[in-house]
DNA sequence: GATTTTAAGGTTGGATTAAGCTTGCTGGTG
DNA sequence: CACCAGCAAGCTTAATCCAACCTTAAAATC
């Protein structure tokens, strides 16, 4: 996670920069109100800190000019003691979260955690994990951490959802055409080979094993 | 001008009503929240009059909700006596200005004068801004970095003014249909594919993804 | 005259079937 | 026991077919 720093006062801004790292962040340090304008647009960072009053130009210039050129990053305002107006214009600025100096760095990193996982958890979908995959049920998509998402056909995407429903049990093949036909005579097909097969190439092999004679069993994959 | 008005208490919602007629306004009444919010992407309204503690859904949810959506709807937060915290919150929410009850009327009225005037002024035309598309409401113009704006026609506009609303959803042709002509009685028409095609030919024909037997998916462009 | 709707035919994705191939098990034979 | 034929289960690839989708243009509507 990328953060941007922008405060005037040296020390205290060493000292957060210090903190900030060793909580796992990577941060850039800015004091001047122009180049924070400048190099927040031009970075893809995930979250700015920005502290108002600053030299240069006003830390709310900085923020009103980023969104009114549609600039979303994250922005938690860093505010004078109790300074209420601040706050309010801060906030009307287009500011995601403020607080108010002296904080405790402990605050702070709630804070930022806060608006992290409320930015990047954006995800209003529902979604189905099971074993290390996540499926995301309105767009029919499969991902896994480090692997880029796929998306699914019809009944590849049932398919794999009963699997990740009935995770580490193995399931046989009438079972499975019982869930994807209802009521259907099934013959003699190889509906369910076919399409683990078109399963295992857009997941990786080892995602499914087979249990010659008992059917199919979806394993995690290693991270 | 046309103003949507939530407010749950009835007595004080039929009295604004009554007000805001006579100022000159076309004025709608919603008292839950729900409606509130599905109105509110529909219809292209000026400005909102919003009420927190709702029925069926929070007045702050609601605008958040429109706010992450990318609606830029003005949104004055009517809230009750003086709560310092209702306030803080609605603006971080996303309103342009507050009002605590009780009111004079005639302060309302200013109120609303000042955020019509701010809005036709000095943020000249209200833009709504997804996966690096940016829709003039007011023109009826689309524009992405890097392309020259194309005028759409009002259905067209209907359309994909929807589909920015719902970014990262996957959209079903009934689902639009819905929205295009309330309660026609569709047969099977193909008007949706048709003016599918139309988007995509003014836009290119990567910015709507169909997903075969599920509908479409407005993705980004990359610049 | 532009926009919306209907209509008609063309195109395509993916569900399904089929055919040939590989794998692993079994049991019989040397 | 080792070996291997025989066989069933599973794998893979390709061909087929249909509904969903696309495109175009004419007709209707405003």
């Amino acid at each position: 996670m990328r953060l941007l720093l922008v405060e005037d006062n040296v020390m205290l801004a060493e000292s957060l920069c210090q903190q900030l790292k060793e909580a796992g962040y990577a941060v850039d340090w800015r004091a001047d109100g122009r180049d924070a304008l400048i190099l927040g647009e031009q970075e893809p960072y995930d979250l700015c800190l920005l502290d108002l009053g600053l030299p240069g130009m006003e830390g709310l210039q900085v923020l009103s000019r980023w969104r009114s050129a549609g600039l979303s990053l994250p922005v938690l305002v860093l505010t004078a003691r109790g300074s209420w107006s601040e706050r309010v214009d801060g906030l009307r600025a287009g500011a995601d979260d403020y607080l108010s100096k002296p904080f405790h760095p402990e605050e702070l990193l709630l804070r930022i955690q806060a608006l992290l996982r409320r930015r990047h958890g954006h995800a209003p979908n529902p979604q189905l994990k099971a074993v290390g995959l996540i499926l995301d049920e309105a767009t029919r998509e499969v991902s896994a951490p480090g692997m880029s998402s796929v998306t699914l056909s019809a009944s590849e995407f049932k398919l794999l959802r009963f699997f990740m429903l009935h995770a580490g049990q193995v399931l046989s093949k009438s079972r499975l055409t019982d869930h994807l036909y209802d009521y259907e005579n099934e013959r003699d097909s190889n509906v369910i080979e076919v399409l683990i097969n078109h399963l295992r190439r857009k997941l990786g092999g080892e995602v499914i094993e087979t249990r010659r004679g008992q059917g199919y069993l979806l394993v995690g994959r290693l991270p």
